[in-house]
DNA sequence: ATCCTCCCCTAC
DNA sequence: TAAGGTAGGGGAGGAT
């Protein structure tokens, strides 16, 4: 404190604070420089492979904003979304309607912007949209019919020339004057003069007199301008130097595609596209229907996801940090506690520009897009450009337009994971006590080193920091997290600020409540409502008032944090408690196969995820995100304004396999019915995860695996004992003459179940194909081609009892021996073919399991055949995941469950007294899992209790005592 | 009261 | 062109 402290310090050009003896930007030396970005941009992350069900809920919700991607900077670049969409919803009501049978002012009219423009272009576009007109955001020959433009500079004229070849480029105060008179007036008087001078032989009135399909081609005259190279450029430019905003579009005659323009498309699109549609017209470039990748490719390239699953691999890096929690000081307010708080400035420009002195003092961003029309999405932006407006979370044509000489930087993923790391080595390597907040930002609780200043040891981190990364960071210190944070605001870029006890009132007084981390836009609108903008105003209320406005918790953080108080502790990470991937860009489906090869890669991407954290899950949500209306978004390939759907399956055996999520989610996606068309982005999401390594690898004491084969009706009664015998003994040898010895009844294939099939794992699959002569997998691609022809599975009714007689009579013979075969052979109303007797001494003596004949005959039967080949897998719970798939299976091919249900539970409440009289051999997993399985199916977990007559205390009294762990249901 | 489920909000 | 993800906190409201 006895340096400067400071305060509010707006967005601070220059760095006060304390110690700056590490100032600037100098950097040392700097010793990144392996790894060289590759050319052409590759900056890609690694997409980390880093998630099941039928108590199926579902939901609907409108939302809005199309996503609160709320920062700092974005209030700009949200306020021209909402004008946009504004406008956009203004055009689409008031072209229907509007003005009766006079066609609109700028009917056939289509305008492309470039530059500054007074009025802006955004107004612009809305005094199109108003007005019958249309607007480009992107320059389209074929599209445009005139160029509006204000005031041209110099070098941009040849640019401009060079694309548009004869279109008028007029003055905006031709719409405005247009507007004003209500009728469409000549351009000519408000060409821009730069363009008009050198046109003045052009041909007048001819080009422009109506829409666009009157627009001669022509070549404008070459003016070379002083400086100016090309006449080369000129007289070949029109074909060919055209920009690559030019690029996209076919030449101006609509029917006849360019011989170049065809090999560069097929460039292009390397892609296997079926030739279904005509002329692809819904086709855009990075739509999810035209890349088989697409969801590899666009994780590679998303900057949130980067920083959304860096957290996980920082678990991995630092495993040591993740210790238990920080011994907890009951009355942490007694003690007096430091806190450092230390972020990276402009994270992402810095990394990428600190061996480019040159940039080092020039506005910089980091983006996907140079394009000054994009909507490209600025990630970060150094100081400089924020002394223009640039923040992050704008669009890059905004940002242009709030700073011209913006210099855009690309993005370089693998260059922020490693400076992360050297970030977090140096800060481990002072403290024991690191909460990771994100890549570029950390929480050192440094009370316990008792160090006697800290702010000498913050900048000690930070010149260490710089000198090893070339980069630097802020830090802030205070007695809490939230006023260390506080102080880091404050103190950036490059410097470092103290804020002591005593200047914690005058420094809040007049901070806006924005700034309080917590609170966002919503609660800051909803504050602002109640008049409230400082912290000084929200200390006026009470906080019974603020929870009685905002809730409990939220009020409580609120009366607290605007007096600086934050009792939370610096803790380790905790366990992860959801895994799932979303995608909302670029999602763009033809057809429903489109929409099935698009989830299915999700799933993929979400096993990769489990497997990565560690976990399986139970619960498994799908959310879809619905367009509201036709009109594209103003962000390109973006979702849009949406309506949000979501369904929810639990399941009661947690699961990571990619297989079962395949089917869940085809399940879940079936529950949806919508035009698949209107699909603007999904997401999947698992929940009540548990950990994948907290499974015994039991081995031949795997009860489940006893229960499910002492429960296969058996055919054979020495083949199961052969396999009993085989699961003993764990003897591969044997096991595999048993398999081969054994005589087992082959199911004709036609009664196996394809989709249960397919999720065998790959071995057994291969080895059922032996049992069958190899025919099985020709058999089943077959079937799966027949699958594809109806369409999806998934619009299939579920069952015989769904489909209408009388229609189906009235179908062609073919047609209903399709559906019939495609429709679950157990639901075939023909009584099953009675079984053998059971095993003596099987689960359910007497009365034979009904449910198993009804729900998966076929199932069984694969089970049965091949559970010599299932002793030889890894765990216990592979086993009972391959029960659970038989249970999912069924379930989805056969929704209307309810009645086999009851024999189900029968069942599993017989497995599980024999359990809890030791009958059986299980675990307290198996137990629970039973539990879980009882409680799904029956909704509740306690009628074991009722039909057995057993207290709750009771029966965990005696698992305890019998497995020695307690029960909890 | 307490738990659970379905969201919204927030931060990076 | 462009890559609008991810996960936890917590409020509202229904089930228990
Ligand atoms: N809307 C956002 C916010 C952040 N980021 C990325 C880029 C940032 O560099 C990084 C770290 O976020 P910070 O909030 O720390 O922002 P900066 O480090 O860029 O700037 P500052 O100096 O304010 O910390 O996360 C992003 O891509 N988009
Ligand atoms: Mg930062
Ligand atoms: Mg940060």
């Amino acid at each position: 404190m006895s340096l400067d402290s400071s305060h509010p310090a707006k967005s601070g050009s220059n760095s006060k604070r304390s110690f700056n003896s590490t100032n600037s930007n100098n950097t040392g030396g700097n010793n990144y420089n392996k790894k060289k970005r590759k050319k052409d941009g590759d900056s890609g992350q690694q997409t980390l492979g880093m998630a099941w069900g039928s108590n199926s809920r579902s939901s609907t919700r409108s939302s809005f904003r199309s996503a609160p991607f709320s920062d700092v900077g974005s209030y700009m670049a949200v306020k021209n979304r909402k004008l946009h969409e504004q406008f956009d919803a203004e055009a689409s009501s008031s072209s229907h309607g509007g003005s009766g049978s006079k066609k609109p002012v700028f009917y056939g009219v289509s305008i492309f912007v470039d530059g500054y423009t007074v009025p802006s272009t955004q107004e612009l576009r809305g005094y199109m949209l108003k007005h019958g007109g249309r607007f480009e955001n992107y320059f389209s020959r074929q599209r445009v019919t005139h160029i509006i433009c204000s005031n041209l500079p110099g070098s941009k004229v040849k640019n401009l020339r060079s694309f548009s070849r004869g279109l008028p480029v007029v003055k905006p105060t031709w719409i405005l004057d247009c507007i004003a008179a209500d009728k469409l007036l000549s351009w000519v008087p408000y060409q821009l003069d730069q363009v008009a001078s050198e046109a003045n032989n052009q041909p007048k009135l001819s080009t422009f007199l109506d829409s666009r399909n009157n627009i001669l081609p022509f070549n404008p005259p070459n003016i070379p301008m002083p400086s100016d190279d090309n006449i080369s450029e000129v007289s070949d430019s029109c074909e060919k130097t055209d920009t690559p905003l030019a690029e996209t579009q076919s030449k101006s005659s609509p029917c006849e595609p360019s011989a170049s323009e065809g090999s560069r498309c097929s460039d292009i699109q390397n892609i296997t596209e079926l030739p279904s549609t005509v002329s692809g017209s819904s086709n855009k470039g990075h739509s999810t229907s035209l890349d088989p990748n697409f969801v590899e490719t666009y994780f590679k390239n998303s900057r949130l996801h980067f920083i959304g699953t860096w957290r996980n691999r920082y678990r991995k890096r630092f495993p040591i940090s993740s210790k238990p929690s920080t011994s907890i000081n009951p009355s942490s307010s007694c003690q007096k506690n430091t806190i450092i708080h230390i972020d990276m400035d402009c994270f992402f420009v810095s990394v990428v520009i600190k061996n480019r002195p040159e940039l080092w003092d020039k506005p910089v961003a980091v983006c996907h897009s140079d394009n000054p029309r994009g909507t490209s999405e600025i990630s970060s932006a150094n100081y400089p450009a924020r002394d223009h407006g640039v923040r992050a979370g704008i669009f890059v044509r905004d940002a242009k337009a709030l700073c011209p000489h913006l210099v855009i930087v690309p993005y370089n993923f693998e260059a922020y994971e490693e400076v992360a790391d050297q970030f977090y080595t140096i800060l481990h390597k002072h403290c024991n006590k690191v909460q990771a907040m994100s890549c570029d930002e950390a929480i050192l609780d440094i009370t316990d080193l008792e160090v006697e200043n800290p702010e000498i040891l913050a900048s000690l981190i930070r010149k260490e920091i710089s000198d090893t990364t070339g980069c630097t960071a802020s830090a802030g210190i205070s007695g809490n997290i939230l006023l260390a944070r506080l102080a880091t605001r404050s103190a950036k870029p490059n410097g470092q600020c103290y804020l002591p006890p005593e200047k914690v009132n005058d420094f809040l007084e007049e901070l806006p409540v924005k700034v309080l981390p917590g609170i966002g836009r919503a609660l800051d609108e909803k504050l602002k409502g109640r008049n409230i903008k400082t912290c000084g105003d929200l200390r006026t209320l009470s906080k019974e008032s603020l929870q009685k406005d905002f809730g409990q918790k939220t009020g409580e953080m609120l009366w607290n944090y605007c007096r600086g108080i934050d009792n939370r502790l610096v803790g380790m990470i905790q366990e992860s408690k959801s895994v799932g991937a979303d995608v909302n860009w670029g999602v763009r489906f033809n057809d429903l196969k489109d929409t099935q090869n698009f989830l299915m890669s999700l799933c993929k991407e979400v096993s990769l995820r489990l497997h990565g954290c560690g976990v399986r899950g139970r619960s498994f949500t799908l959310k879809i995100k619905k367009r509201k209306t036709d009109e594209e978004p103003v962000k390109y390939m973006g979702c849009g304004d949406c309506d949000n759907f979501s369904h929810t399956i639990t399941v009661p055996m947690a699961t990571d396999d990619v297989d079962v999520l395949q089917r869940i989610t085809k399940q879940l996606f079936s529950h949806f019915h919508i035009d698949v068309k209107d699909i603007r982005g999904v997401g999947l999401h698992v929940t009540k995860l548990e950990s994948a390594d907290n499974f015994t690898q039991g081995n031949e004491r795997s009860s489940i695996r006893s229960w499910l084969v002492s429960s296969s009706t058996s055919i054979e009664k020495e083949n199961v004992n052969n396999i009993n015998i085989n699961l003993k003994n764990q003897n591969d040898d044997h096991l595999h003459q048993s398999r081969s010895n054994s005589t087992m009844d082959v199911p004709p294939m036609s009664e196996l179940d394809s989709e249960v099939l397919e999720n065998l794992p790959p071995e057994i699959l291969a080895e059922m194909n032996e049992f069958y002569g190899g025919k099985l997998k020709s058999f089943l691609s077959k079937r799966k081609s027949e699958n594809i022809e109806v369409g999806s599975s998934s619009i299939l009714p579920s069952s015989l009892s769904q489909i209408d007689a009388s229609v189906l009579q009235e179908l062609p013979e073919e047609i209903q021996n399709d559906i019939i075969d495609l429709l679950p052979p157990h639901r075939n109303l023909e009584p099953e073919p009675s079984l053998p007797d059971p095993q003596p001494g099987q689960l359910w003596v007497g009365d034979p399991p009904n449910w198993i004949q009804k729900f998966s005959s076929s199932n069984l039967q694969i089970l049965r055949l091949f559970s010599d080949t299932y002793s030889q897998l890894k765990s216990n719970h592979d086993l009972s995941s391959l029960l659970l798939k038989c249970i999912s299976s069924s379930e989805i091919l056969c929704n209307d469950f309810n009645d086999d249900y009851d024999d189900v539970i029968s069942c599993l409440h017989e497995l599980l007294k024999q359990y809890i009289d030791l009958k059986i051999d299980s675990d307290l997993e198996e137990i629970h899992t039973c539990f879980r399985l009882l409680k799904r199916l029956s909704g509740k977990s306690e009628i074991f209790l009722q039909v057995y007559n057993i207290t709750l205390p009771r029966l965990q009294m005696i698992v305890s005592e019998k497995y020695g762990g307690s029960l909890h249901i």
